[in-house]
DNA sequence: AATGAATGAGGATTCATTCAT
DNA sequence: TATGAATGAATCCTCATTCAT
């Protein structure tokens, strides 16, 4: 009980922490939000913070980390494997801009870090080869059943990346189309005509 | 001649800080690189930097827009208009990657900082309407040909863009496959196939 | 006993940076005073000085007004309240020659800064106001009992504070006066006779 | 003619300079006016202001004499030597107040500058002595014919300029009071009354 | 005399991080 | 585990003044 009691408490406080970074660091950018303000918003103590996270950067990339993963496990768990490539990725990718739309925060999040220097190497590689993993899988296997074409798979990943970074950039500065069928149909048939065989 | 002998001196002297912003943002980032250095990389006092840019934020809008117009400038200079829109497509596409990997530090430039929050809401709207004018009407004019195929303008320059920063990243991460033809085609490939009728 | 120390310490703290701030800026005037000098002399770290007041302009005003409270208090405690009101003010007008003497740092901080730009309004209307209210109350009783000249009340307390001022102004040019009891006598006659119906 | 010419140029634009510090130093204080805020409200480059003014200092000094001797200049002229002590005090004191009135931005200048520490020791006897010496003969004078209270003269020119002060505050403060005869009697009364024999 | 670009020391303030409690 | 006062290096920017033209 105490213990589970303490465990609670502390992850709650973990978590407010991680709750305020992320949106002070949308909001105003990762140099101009300082560890104050995020304790502060917290409601937290400074050295409580620093208790949980060692260094400003190490918050930032747990939130990327973390992010990374929510995302990947919802766009997951929220398409079935139909065995169809094609039906599988537009499955894929509606959910990936569901949960932009849905997200907004953690969306602008990766607009404005998934390219910048606050990110190491580290987590980067981290999350592009483990997390994003599938991804890469469904590539492959779409090129062996000849249904994606047969460029170089880092190629057509990046690519992937680059083109749902420009969709979520697009359904942002036009939020009203998000629910628009026909928007969101257009944007996914740019993404499969590029990759298709 | 005074006139214009001051005037070179000024320019010279304003040009060498740029040249140093560039070289320092790309290799620290922005907020890791203080306006001293800068100034002291280019030779001058740092009053001086003051004197020809009121702010650090100043220093990299103005760099963002000199380099956006210089890369406009310089992927279209070197194209010749065919009025094939899909050759020409292809021209541009390929100088725009020839223009990344001939200047490393700009492109980098464009990578860290085209998302980044350091810079503000107008450059970006005029670096990407005026500036990028010409492929709006590149696009429109290819849907009126009807080889384009009919998506929202904004949502195709978007994903231009995107698809773009994509490329290069992936340029800059293999850099041995800069001059290869089959990459630097298939990468031209994935982008027109999905933009295309 | 521990919340007891914490604050003591605390107290502490904030108190040498007031009092280095009074003799600096005294000696230097406002602006030729750098912050950082006054957190050396009050041997803190410079970011003690702004954990205990957010701006320079903050410590000014605070000196001011505490400098003030005590003036007050001071001039009162000392005083007994006999009902005449001659003798009254005269107990006040001596006991504030005595305090001006007595903490000649204090009183040149009234000298310089009274009147200049580096105390905002507010705080000079709440010292005016405020802290200086019984005097206002004096005036108003001097009045009622026919003692004290019906002039307007704000020129009155004007006029005091400007005789003040020039009292002590004319002591400290001529410190062995100090004790004279026909110059003291003199310049409280000079008051006295100002306002007195 | 032509030398006549440079020299109205000159003086126009060492007035320029004086008229915008004034104004500037008035409104934002000392410190907070830098020398090139004040070139450019002259429409000169900053060179011309430290070719006409060895240091900024100078600038505020000379102000300082220069609104004195006026001042003085200003209140003897209007004034006519009756002989009657008090009224000739009475004319100079009432020709003060309106010279404050009238010439609002240079009231201000004496209220902020003239116990401030930038108004150096040489330049604040000079005034004193030099340009209000008609001010000790008056009192002196009046000494001679026991109409003003034989108080030490020192103290004396001190209360006077407390008193003055005092006043111009009170009506910079109630701007409307200013052409209230009853208000001005009583602004003199409190001061003759204060020295009067 | 007039200009204004250049200077660089100096200043207020910030902030990630530490540590005694 | 939590706190928040304390730290001091680092930063952006200012500004009086100079000087080549």
């Amino acid at each position: 009980m105490t213990i589970e009691h303490a465990t609670k408490k502390q992850t709650d406080k973990k978590n407010a922490i991680l709750t305020s970074a992320l949106a002070l660091f949308v909001r105003q950018g990762f140099h101009a939000t300082s560890t104050a303000s995020i304790a502060k918003a917290a409601g937290v103590a400074t050295g409580t913070l620093f208790h949980h996270f060692p260094t400003k950067d190490c918050i930032i990339n747990h939130l990327f980390l973390t992010i990374k993963q929510e995302f990947a496990d919802t766009i997951i768990s929220n398409s079935q494997v139909t065995g169809n490539i094609e039906s599988d990725a537009n499955a894929l990718w509606q959910n990936a801009i569901d949960w932009a739309i849905s997200e907004p925060l953690k969306q602008k999040f990766f607009l404005q870090f998934s390219l910048s220097a606050e990110i190491n190497a580290a987590t980067r590689q981290q999350a592009m080869n483990g997390i994003l993993g599938f991804i890469v899988a469904l590539i492959e296997e779409g090129q062996q059943q000849n249904i994606i074409a047969h460029y170089p798979v880092d190629l057509l990943l990046e690519n992937c990346h680059g083109q749902y970074l420009a969709a979520i950039c697009f359904f942002t500065d036009h939020p009203e189309l998000g629910k628009d069928t026909s928007h969101r149909h257009a944007s996914f048939q740019l993404f499969w005509k590029a990759i298709k065989a």
